[in-house]
DNA sequence: ATAAATATGGACTGATTGGTCCGTAATTGT
DNA sequence: ACAATTACGGACCAATCAGTCCATATTTAT
């Protein structure tokens, strides 16, 4: 089930056999899917959004992903390795403070759309879905680590709570962004962030 | 249309006239319906999970309150209201660091419900509803406003920055709650903010 | 008594939902 | 040629949604 490319069949240990190969391109689709999602959360997103944005047939959708929900695992999952990868991207590449660069590409996602679609999706989900919740709590950690990492690379754990409380910081500056707060008093608020640098 | 009670009828301006009174308790009904709305968010509470809750009838429902929408819509206002006055109050009358009690206040709402319902509502509709993130924003500036008065009581606009900065930390911790970190982590969190305080 | 107002439950509408199924065309290896 | 596999569109399903409507009952003031 990983990878239909692989072992086509689960049911029949038979040889693959010939057939006609995939047309679209898997990673592609689920992309576009991911952008959907990310824009309108989870529940609000219907099958013909998908769809259409893949540019799928139902058909295909669904012997492709096999229902709504574990694509949109998938596509979350996705989502969480390709942020923390540019996150850790920012860290290094950052020609200041790379502490700044990160709280930037924290609050002020890629690919723009408003928000982190994981803060999004653990405010839609994570109470009434432990398995979203466990991704959530896995991503968040692991933004507190690449802090923790910068802040204090021979001693990270020491500054753990440090880099916890500027993740934070950063994700609440989310939610100014979404209820129109004006970039000059976000961009203010991430400032004040310097006074839990070490001094 | 503000007050059923005041002036019934729109339609026609004779007198209210006789008639069987309510006898259902509009605040009570409206509380109920709050709570629902808290917990399960605006698109995924039905028409069902309203009426029974509130313990009205569908043709009731519609003839006191006009529509999900315009319910959701006083349900918001209310709760934006009680919770700053909460605020307020447990600004006033903490013992210790009144800083620490709005910290603790904003981070861990009343209800027993997960999360500060205004900071849900603003991740599912401000982006698409500017109602919502207009009563969103002004919420958000009133929190900053108490905890600049109570940072500095004398020059609340000098430390408007730094009252940013802690709500938006309180808010943070909202995500961390609902991924399902542990309490104390989250108040570790909430003690960073020490570092934003003045000297 | 009469009129006015609220209350109720249930039937109903039209739309949308996620998901299934089927007939048919296209493309591959043998 | 043949079997296998993917692809597609469209019909279809049962469920749910917000909202309307109606017939009927209850309670009030006059």
């Amino acid at each position: 089930m990983t990878n239909a490319a692989l072992q086509s069949s689960d049911k029949k240990n038979r040889a693959p056999g010939p057939g006609r190969p995939r047309t679209f391109d898997e990673a592609a689709a689920l992309e576009a899917a991911l952008l959907v999602f990310w824009q309108k959360g989870f529940e609000a997103t219907s099958l013909d959004d998908l769809t259409k944005a893949m540019g799928l047939s139902r058909s295909s959708f669904y012997a492709a992903f096999e229902s709504k929900q574990a694509l949109f695992r998938r596509a979350l999952s996705h989502y969480s390795r390709n942020g923390l990868q540019n996150l850790k991207n920012v860290a290094q590449s950052a020609e200041g403070n790379p502490v700044d660069a990160m709280m930037q590409a924290l609050s002020n996602p890629q690919g723009g759309v408003k928000g982190c679609m994981l803060v999004n999706c653990i405010t839609e989900l994570a109470p009434h879905d432990e398995g979203v919740a466990e991704i959530g709590r896995r991503h968040l950690e692991r933004i507190e680590e690449i802090f923790a990492e910068v802040l204090d690379p021979d001693n990270p754990d020491a500054v753990r709570g440090r880099a916890r409380a500027l993740s934070s910081l950063a994700i609440g500056t989310l939610a100014l962004r979404k209820a129109g707060y004006p970039e000059d008093r976000i961009a203010d608020t991430l400032k004040q962030a310097k006074v839990i640098l070490p001094a």
